[in-house]
DNA sequence: TATTGTTATACTCTATAACTATA
DNA sequence: TATAGTTATAGAGTATAACAATA
């Protein structure tokens, strides 16, 4: 990239160095509530999209059939979804969220945005409208490179 | 949080599911290229602190000891790493990173900043400044978090 | 007795290959 | 024959508990 932002203090690679940092750590956050991430991104997108046929939620969620075929296996047995048999395609499974899992989606979404809103505290203004501008921006960037 | 920024568009909420978005692509794109995260992230330290006790390599990647033990071990296999005895206390084990290894850390770290420019390209001037600050600050924040 | 590291065991998450049931 | 989903198997990554060796 050729531009003055890029050659004056953020290289691609330090802001790498950086993001790496911030994975890593959402990640331990992530983990620690009893919602794995790959449960919590497959909770969360039913309760936005709906119910989802199990190998639409697969190619959704980026993983193989028979990886989501077991993460609904196991949310099923916590409660979190149920599968609803197809009355036209009988080959087909509809997954759909359960009331609990909607519920502990929302709940712990919410305690996340209470936890990023304190961090932020911690920032300057200039900083805090920049991370408001930035992980939307980046989002929609990922978006667009994931429906290539 | 209770500021104009905040209540005007980027709610807590949005930028979370922004950054779960963010996240499981790095994850994604990070674990193709035959390093995983965990030892992306471990051999990165190595590279830049230099050989380190296995327990306070642990500590310092915020996972247990015998996980450790376990990573070490595949990526000593896989000649990334290797163990050398300590003299002074014969308890310990030094982690040190081989050449190998230090190369494959930066072929992947350029890779990585490259295709992270190549990605910012696609973004407004404005949106491009406000990553540039956004990422590293957000870096320092988790970094000091992690600290407490 | 305390610390360092390993081993044992169990769980989640992932993949590919082989399979069943339906279209 | 093609598609939807499951089962079988293997491997990475994680944890806690039990252990060995050294301090």
């Amino acid at each position: 990239m050729h531009n003055e932002v890029m050659e004056s203090g953020g290289s691609g690679e330090e802001l790498v160095v950086a993001f790496e940092q911030l994975v890593r750590y959402v990640r331990q956050v992530n983990t620690a509530g009893g919602l794995s991430t790959a449960a919590s991104s497959a909770l969360g997108r039913l309760g936005r999209e709906g119910p989802q046929r199990l190998t639409e939620l697969a190619r959704a969620e980026g993983v193989s059939q028979p990886a989501m075929t077991q993460l609904v296996t196991r949310m099923e047995r916590d409660g979190l979804v149920r599968r609803v048999a197809s009355t036209d395609d009988r080959r087909c499974v509809l997954v759909e969220s359960t009331d609990s899992g909607a519920d502990l989606v929302r709940r712990r979404r919410s305690e996340r945005a209470e936890a990023l809103e304190r961090l932020m505290e911690r920032l300057d203004p200039k900083e805090r409208t920049a991370v408001v501008i930035a992980l939307p921006a980046l989002a929609r960037l990922v978006q667009a490179e994931a429906s290539d």
